[in-house]
DNA sequence: GATATTTGACCTGT
DNA sequence: ACAGGTCAAATATC
């Protein structure tokens, strides 16, 4: 298990590397490409890794929270998307629906890594807790409050996100944004309380991102969250980690931001049921600025299954790239070296 | 002191 | 009137 965890240590440090060197120089596409792939395959060794030590060990391998109850046992859960039709019932519009089951981005080109002191910043696990006294609280004031708004109905995402694999199920799911809580309120006929965050940089950045996290009474396993807004706080649209999730955007202009994550730790890997591991390739999604890329790029990746729009910013799911990774590997090597790509130091600590 | 959560009260849309 | 979203005082932790 170690092996498995750091080889994922690994992904981040050479994802944390390359993000430094695309801040200090300016690298051709060749070479972030090759870094790009390398994180992937780092990942992609701890992913078979864990594969042979079985889901159960992705749970066991999480610290758990020092007032959490007992253990739980690992246990197979239907997939997202059984839990995504179980939660949106008959509903006849099909909306976007992704099926991303372990859905990473990592050393991505325009990415951003968040601070240490972010890294393990998790919704609703940071302050103190909590049980309050009773309150001697002043009485309300006379003056109406001013300006509070219902939201407006405006762009909003929803998702669907498994619980952390802490064997503890209490915890929010982290997205990698630091949120703080403003609100719980019981919701009719729910079983659960939702909650209500917003962006913890609201304050400094005017950042007005927030999200209700709302448990599933039929699966306490997995969170209903609900993304309003976007993060004005973090510049890039692209995220380094992502949880896995079953999405469903409800509206036409899905926000770029709103289920993207810009760090994690290790403590926070989620846990991904067995049959997620066994019956999907976990994927890895990379985003890409493939446009960027020699037109000799550009073609392998479109080629490999890649969909490249007319935006700049292209997404690679890796679960083709695992089908073809050794082909896209070796096109990729092969137009390096072509070009006379200095190769050196790039997979020096892979296979 | 800064920053976090809790939670009752308040506000708004239906 | 009701349900849901938000505010903000109280309180806990670092």
């Amino acid at each position: 298990m170690d092996d498995a965890l750091s080889q994922i240590s690994e992904a981040f440090r050479l994802a944390g590397e390359l993000t430094g060197e695309l801040r200090a120089t300016q690298k051709g596409p060749a070479y972030i490409a090759a870094r790009c792939h390398g994180i992937v395959h780092a990942y992609n060794r701890a992913i078979r890794m864990l594969e042979r030590y079985g889901m159960g060990g992705v749970a066991a391998a999480a610290p758990r929270r020092l007032d959490a109850g007992p253990l739980d046992t690992p246990r197979l859960r239907s997939t997202d998307e059984a839990v995504a039709s179980q939660f949106l019932g008959d509903t006849p519009t099909h909306l976007p629906h992704r099926q991303e089951p372990f859905h990473m981005a990592a050393g991505v080109l325009g990415a951003r890594v968040a601070p240490p002191h972010t890294m393990c910043a998790a919704a609703g696990t940071s302050g103190g807790p909590m049980r309050r006294l009773p309150s001697s609280r002043s009485p309300p004031p006379v003056q109406p409050r001013q300006g509070r708004r219902r939201r407006e109905s405006g762009q909003k995402e929803l998702v669907l996100v498994t619980a952390q694999g802490t064997g503890n199920t209490e915890l929010p799911p982290d997205d990698g944004y630091t949120w703080r809580k403003y609100g719980q309120k019981d919701i009719l006929g729910s079983r659960y309380p939702r909650s209500y965050y917003r962006c913890t940089h609201k304050n400094y950045y005017g950042c007005d991102a927030k999200k209700k996290v709302q448990r599933l009474d039929k699966d306490p396993f997995m969170y209903e969250v609900t993304y309003y807004g976007d993060h004005s706080c973090l510049t890039s649209t692209t995220p380094l980690l992502v949880l896995p999730t079953t999405s469903v955007t409800t509206s036409a202009a899905s926000s770029p931001n709103a289920m993207t994550g810009a760090n994690l730790s290790i403590k926070d890997l989620p846990m991904v049921s067995a049959e997620q591991m066994q019956s999907t390739t976990l994927s890895t999604s990379v985003d890409l600025r493939i446009s960027s890329m020699p037109p000799s790029f550009q073609g392998i990746l479109a080629g490999s299954g890649t969909r490249v729009g007319s935006n700049t910013n292209a997404r690679m799911n890796v679960s083709t790239i695992t089908k073809d990774m050794d082909y896209l590997t070796l096109d990729l090597m092969d137009v390096m070296f072509s070009s006379g790509y200095n190769m050196d130091g790039i997979f020096s600590s892979y296979d």
